[in-house]
DNA sequence: CACCGGATTGGCT
DNA sequence: GCCAATCCGGTGT
């Protein structure tokens, strides 16, 4: 049993309560006739305008960063270091710049899949335990940047009722954004607590 | 149009 | 633990 998340879902305006909503949802691919998911466990918020870490800050309106300003359920999908595709999740209402970063998934379905994006014979953590890394897993690229998370079509986010206790759910400082200033240790970053999947930055 | 640096990863010392 | 890989976006000339 499972629920597509919808709209209403992505449009909240607390990013950052968002962030922590997703912990535990299924993020879902259907690529290339191939199905793959994983569950969520680990997550960041980028909250423009006020936030230096986001490529939206101050409400910078390039081609990149357009798709931040589109209502939220949209995906926006950039090349980091000029290797790896990072997946995040616009949320908020139209001209709302928020977007979350998915940094780890435990894997689920389609896990053969998976393990040939990543070119792995065995599996183990190092299959999808980063945000370069799942993206590959998942077959996400820039090719889907601007996709939309609404519908069961090519990337989506279900609901499969695993709840969280509070407790299980660890926040910390952001990783890799020492260059954001007083933003660097905003403590926007979400695990769940002893998930061997999470990645493994500090 | 040139330059700089990055929301990372994996291989090697 | 260090560092190269690799390409593009953002900025300033």
């Amino acid at each position: 049993m499972s629920e597509l998340l919808n709209r209403s879902f992505y449009s909240n305006e607390d990013v950052v309560n968002l962030s922590q909503q997703l912990l535990g949802k299924y993020l879902c691919t259907n690529l290339n006739g191939k199905y793959t998911s994983g569950k969520i466990v680990e997550t960041e918020a980028y909250r423009a305008p006020e936030d230096k870490a986001s490529h939206a800050y101050g409400n910078r309106r390039t081609n990149r960063t357009e798709i931040m300003f589109n209502e939220g359920g949209h995906a926006y999908i950039y090349l980091c270091y000029g290797i790896h595709h990072l997946f995040n999740v616009v949320t908020g209402p139209t001209d709302m710049a928020h977007a979350i970063l998915i940094r780890a998934i435990e894997p689920t379905d389609g896990i053969e899949h998976m393990m040939t994006r990543r070119n792995m014979t065995k599996i183990n953590y190092r299959l999808t335990n980063g945000p370069g890394i799942l993206s590959q897993a998942l077959g996400l690229s820039r090719d889907q940047n601007g996709e939309s998370l609404t519908d069961r079509n090519l990337v989506w986010i279900e609901n499969r009722y695993v709840s969280l206790e509070k407790d299980e759910v660890i926040r910390s400082t952001r990783i890799g954004v020492d260059y954001a200033e007083e933003c660097a240790s905003w403590d926007w970053r979400f695990r769940i607590k002893n998930n061997p999947w999470c990645s493994p930055a500090k």
